[in-house]
DNA sequence: CATGAATGAGACTTCATTCAT
DNA sequence: CATGAATGAAGTCTCATTCAT
């Protein structure tokens, strides 16, 4: 056994996106992520409150991650908007592929949480679009993006498609190349937002 | 003998797509669904074998009605793959608006099925975007549609970027119209395909 | 079909029994007996105060049927003791040879029904057994079986090892002939008591 | 942690033997079970998988020590035969002696277990009789027994009868001395099968 | 009488959570 | 902090029984 410094917190963590991954938030059991964590059932109840608290734990990181390289892609002052978008969709399918069963729970689990804690996540979510959108209103200002665009809708039609397509290649990862899926989704985005 | 008075078994179906929308598929109780059927618990069995059975059947009614509809847009000789492509947009619009809570359904349970009833889940799912496709197909045959698309990944995205702007219409339905949702989409969509 | 003139009453009683036989009364069914005797489960209803009721029956109509044939063979003046005795053996191994099934049931559920109907079901029971023991006496008194048995265990020793033969027999027809396990019987006992 | 004080096992094991021998199988409530045995319902389900694993691990414990104790008599090389035949009657009245409720389960509820466990049941039914088989061979062997006795027919034979008379005697115990029923079965079976 | 759809009480079992050590 | 045995609330499903036709 490995000696474990401490970091029960992130083991258990990691633990539960595998096992919410695979099973469902609702079909996993406490006692199967202590398993697959490595520590006894009682001690995840020392670091979160309760079984819902692990899930949205799992997306406050998630978010808060995004959300910050988002924000770092957006505001910066090299890139033009259309590059900047494109960045954004990199790095959203750099990090679901570092970790595919982050992004079945990203995909599959995001409803429940939005069923009970709904205020809390939606901030969360919010933010990190608001990123996304503050990429296409700066191409919309300088002519890159059509000005026809309504970006409330567009910000969950690209999230959708995007969503979507990572949880079919989480599921069956031999169907798609994930770069192919990228090269595909910038393509079809670009097109269609384009002046 | 009690006669069948009406048709519970339609009227349970309808209760547990509100119910299911309402509370998600796990918190959702056969005795919830049975009182808003105004039913009794126990005859919930009579006409479905379980909880997930009911599901299942909601899913299949749904495919059904769309594979078919799609079919008959697919297979028609009159109007263009461009006009096609509209009218399908349109058509699962319009099926979604009558009924909102199905949408919900439509957009979170089907993870469920999917991990435990994937391959009777996934034929239908498949034939009905097949439909979809085939209209594609023809329009880059015919020069509408780009060549350089990938089909197998345009399915997941142009019905990721729907589902999604259902699922957030359903769900908080004064922040858009339905109307604008499927503009937008016609037009990020065609022009991300047209050649 | 064969029109039934109306026999249902005993249709349901002889369906009972094949399906007590094989599944065990708690996991009959009613609508199973119903099917089997080609009934509809509510018919079942109008003949038999409700499912107990049925095995009931089933034992009430043995006893009278096994009581009348011992009290015919007790009472007779032609034979000796350990005739009637002999006869009676055969008697009941008959009855059963003839409905394998039976034996079943009156092997394996008597104790459902004495422990909810202990009176009623005792009272038959005992009058019944009272008429072999009744032999048993005339036997002792002429000399033919030792005066040292005691009737009161006598009768549960008998009854006990002639069931559980009879069980293993219905279990497994073709580990014994019936009359094999007769003679054996027969003899051991006869041995056990003679004088 | 919260250790284990006693054994709750057993504590399970036993309040089930009083419960099934006062209600019978069927209906034999888990809840009713776990108050007697002075635990949570529950924790039933730590120890035993479901309601008939408590039936099954009740007789397996009790073949167990059947056949041990059979075994160590029937392998003996002091006593002859007829003695060890005595000795085993008077084994397994001693063991009901002390827990008449162990008695009523052991007579009634085999017939549950045959029917859904048939495989693992049998077989240790089988390996219990055996071993009494083993002293009626032996004993015919040295002449003390009758050759002419079908073994496969003695074996349920005898056992019926003991079975039976437990039966009457764990559940009205002031009607007999056991004393004086095993003294009774002792006479009737010796008779019964000595040359 | 006959029917079989409808009922709803009831029991098994699961599993998130607690808590004594 | 860590543990895992113990808890008990809660929900699915079964099926004997009823009853409107």
């Amino acid at each position: 056994m490995r000696t474990k410094e401490g970091n029960k917190d992130k083991d258990i963590l990691e633990a539960a996106v595998k096992v919410f991954a695979e099973y469902g938030y609702h079909k996993s059991k406490i006692s199967k992520i202590a398993e697959v964590a490595n520590v006894a059932t009682g001690s995840v109840y020392v670091y979160f409150k309760n079984k819902e608290d692990i899930l949205l734990r799992i997306f406050e990181e998630l978010w808060e991650k995004l959300f910050h390289e988002y924000r770092k892609i957006a505001r910066g002052k090299e890139l033009q908007p259309a590059n900047k978008f494109d960045k954004m969709i990199d790095m959203i399918f750099d990090l679901f592929t570092e970790n595919p069963a982050l992004a079945m729970v990203f995909v599959n689990e995001q409803n429940h949480l939005m069923l009970t804690n709904e205020d809390q996540f939606t901030k969360n979510y919010d933010k990190f679009l608001d990123e996304g959108i503050f990429v296409i209103k700066e191409g919309i200002s300088d002519g890159t993006f059509s000005k026809d665009l309504d970006l409330a809708i567009f910000r969950h039609y690209i999230f959708g498609a995007i969503r979507n397509l990572l949880h079919n290649w989480a599921k069956e990862p031999r169907n798609f190349t994930l770069n192919n899926i990228r090269q595909n989704i910038k393509y079809l985005t670009m097109n269609g937002i384009k002046n």
